[in-house]
RNA sequence: UGGCAUGGGAAUA
């Protein structure tokens, strides 16, 4: 079972759901494990429907899911924005005991912030008994994500509060609530954090920096951030072409284009 | 007892 579960879940992670779904289909003998790699696969490759139908014959087969199941098959709930069957496995989530667990409750929220309820998420991330950089960052991209600029940087603020080590994916969210409240007070303080944590050479802080140095109106910030990362790939050279583009420097920007071509990066 | 599976992020439009 092992073998074939490995199996499962490598073509699945190589985007061959096809295949995985033979194996999983001729295994002679299948358990939590089988059902949740093949589950995980769907999601992963945007069949979450599918994801949600294994979901249901798991069950008639008698295997009961664990957190590894309910989390994947929430993600399943947060891609097609299912907020009845994502409550339906809250209420699973809790009967399962598993309430407490920090990857079931991350995916809840995120599920929750994807479905456009944040009162739900946050209710959630308040009860989790346990936080991690990935809890901190759904809610934060949430609050982005929907506007709640305030609300957002008043977590980002706790997060910092409590000393937990931040990834680039919370900076990157926080840099988007600064870029469109247009607060470069803010956003440099990130900046100085970013630095501080040794991610400044990474192109996607790299993008994330520029587009609030741009939408702040710091161009001439905005490229000395990109002279800095380490390898500019499409997303840094659009985020600045836009962002001249945005404040008139139509001239600045075509040669920029011009650029990017010259440096062997494919337009798209 | 151990082994295999699960969650979050950036530009443009």
């Amino acid at each position: 079972v092992s073998v074939g579960n490995g199996l499962v879940d490598l073509y699945g992670k190589l985007k061959n759901v096809e295949d995985a779904r033979k194996l999983f289909d001729n295994m002679p003998e299948r358990n939590v494990v089988s059902w949740s790699a093949m589950i995980a696969g769907c999601v992963h490759n945007d069949f979450a429907e599918e994801a949600l139908k294994l979901f249901e014959q798991m069950q008639l087969e008698g295997v009961s899911a664990n957190d590894f199941t309910l989390s994947s098959v929430i993600n399943a709930c947060s891609s097609l924005g299912n907020i009845e069957k994502g409550k339906s496995l809250h209420s699973d989530v809790r009967k399962a005991g598993f309430e407490s667990n920090l990857v079931v409750g991350s995916a809840l929220v995120d599920m929750y912030v994807k479905c456009g309820s944040l009162r739900d998420a946050r209710d959630v991330f308040d009860k989790m008994s346990e936080r991690d950089a990935v809890s901190w960052t759904s809610l934060i991209a949430g609050y982005a994500e929907h506007g709640c600029g305030e609300e957002a940087l008043d977590l980002f603020v706790k997060v910092l509060d409590e000393g937990l080590k931040l990834d680039e994916f919370t900076f990157a969210s926080v840099l988007r609530v600064c870029a469109r409240m247009a607060c470069l007070v803010q956003g440099k303080q990130v900046h100085a954090y970013i630095v501080k944590a040794g991610f400044e050479s990474n192109p996607m802080m790299g993008s994330a920096l520029i587009d609030m140095y741009t939408k702040c109106g710091d161009t001439s910030h905005a490229l000395v951030v990109f002279n800095k990362i380490a390898e500019q790939n499409a997303v840094s050279w659009t985020t600045l072409i836009a962002g001249y583009a945005q404040h008139g420097l139509s001239k600045e920007a075509l040669l920029l284009f011009d650029k990017m071509v010259g440096a062997g990066i494919e337009p798209n």
